[in-house]
DNA sequence: CTCGTTTGCCAACACTTGTTGGCAAACCAT
DNA sequence: ATGGTTTGCCAACAAGTGTTGGCAAACGAG
């Protein structure tokens, strides 16, 4: 009864939607060329999303699925993150739909922003040794995270995309574990 | 005689360009608005820049500045260079729209790309304990200073946006450091 | 089979976009 | 003043956008 006969072609609109909007952005992405890539009419996208901002709503449903880190050694956060970072935006389009789009749409921008409070916010305030610092903590770990995806998946600088996984984890590890459970180094903060 | 009557009206135009890519990216930044912002007709745009790529590419002529940091002391660069992006972001709006079109259009990708190769590129090839690995470093440099940028300007996450500005430098400043002169810690790059 | 429902396509809409050509006013050297 | 050049605006174009309504074929319960 729930299962309707065009469940595939709703599912073949997302993907196509999902893969576009995560090469071209919102604005460069048209209804068209998802359709053509779903080999529908585009009428049928309306007809089974609405419109283009639903249809974006529909295909950038994200979730970073952090994988439970309560028995990890508390210094060894950090790597259990990047990693599971890595992997997540390599293997699932939309974190990059999202990117591409949050940039200059800000109800994409709000979505980034809940996904990042939401999901290592929780995993700063288990770590942080303040814990009126979490939300700071998981906005440093957010920044060298999205700097990393942006500057190897988004704007490709050569010796970013160069690097070895591996490698990649090996130096923003103790950054984000610096970012989650380091002090601040007070002597950085004033001008000499 | 350089000095024509129209070079008020070409500057304008320039400075309308640089305000609209900022806030709204390229596709969203519109020749009309454009020109209403600085209360022109819209065909003056196309006279004066020929087309809209060309425009932005005007309007996106950027150069970091970096100051001489040859007589820096070796471990304050970090701190030094993360002080200076930071004011640099604050006071120029055309990072911003090259970081907002940068993301869906090649071209001020590829810009994007020299920039930071170029700029920074030198500094890391100074401080690097192996020659090598300068443009890596660089690179590394990238994706954290970027992605502070991405964070606090353009996504907006609260926490980074709340940061006062000496709070950010002294959580960034070892972070570069370490990119520009620290080793790499194998002990992250092997599974466990 | 029969008839209402679902699925799909076609054609068109209203609108916005970048871009162009022509025309009038302002300018300026002679 | 005169003639050519510069500056500006208006109106329009061609193309592309999201979106809509209607119509035909396929489907499926009775």
């Amino acid at each position: 009864m729930t299962a309707r006969r065009s469940d595939a072609t709703r599912a073949a609109i997302l993907a196509a939607a999902r893969e576009r909007f995560a090469t071209d952005g919102f604005e460069r992405a048209t209804i068209r060329a998802i359709a053509a890539d779903a080999r529908i009419d585009p009428s049928m996208v309306m007809r089974y999303y609405g419109n283009k901002e639903a249809l974006f709503a529909a295909a950038a449903d994200f979730d970073l699925r952090l994988p439970d880190l309560g028995d990890t050694p508390r210094d060894e956060v950090g790597a259990a993150l990047v990693r599971h970072f890595l992997e997540r935006w390599e293997d699932d389009e939309t974190l990059m739909a999202l990117l591409r789009t949050a940039v200059t749409k800000e109800a994409a921008a709000e979505r980034m922003r809940s996904i990042f409070a939401g999901q290592i916010g929780p995993i700063a305030a288990r770590l942080s040794p303040d814990p009126a610092q979490a939300a700071t903590r998981a906005g440093l770990v957010a920044t060298q995270m999205l700097g990393f995806a942006l500057c190897r998946f988004v704007l490709r600088l050569p010796p970013v995309v160069a690097m070895p996984a591996e490698e990649a984890v090996a130096w923003f590890s103790p950054t984000v574990q610096r970012y989650l459970t380091g002090e601040v180094d007070l002597y950085f903060s004033h001008d000499r």
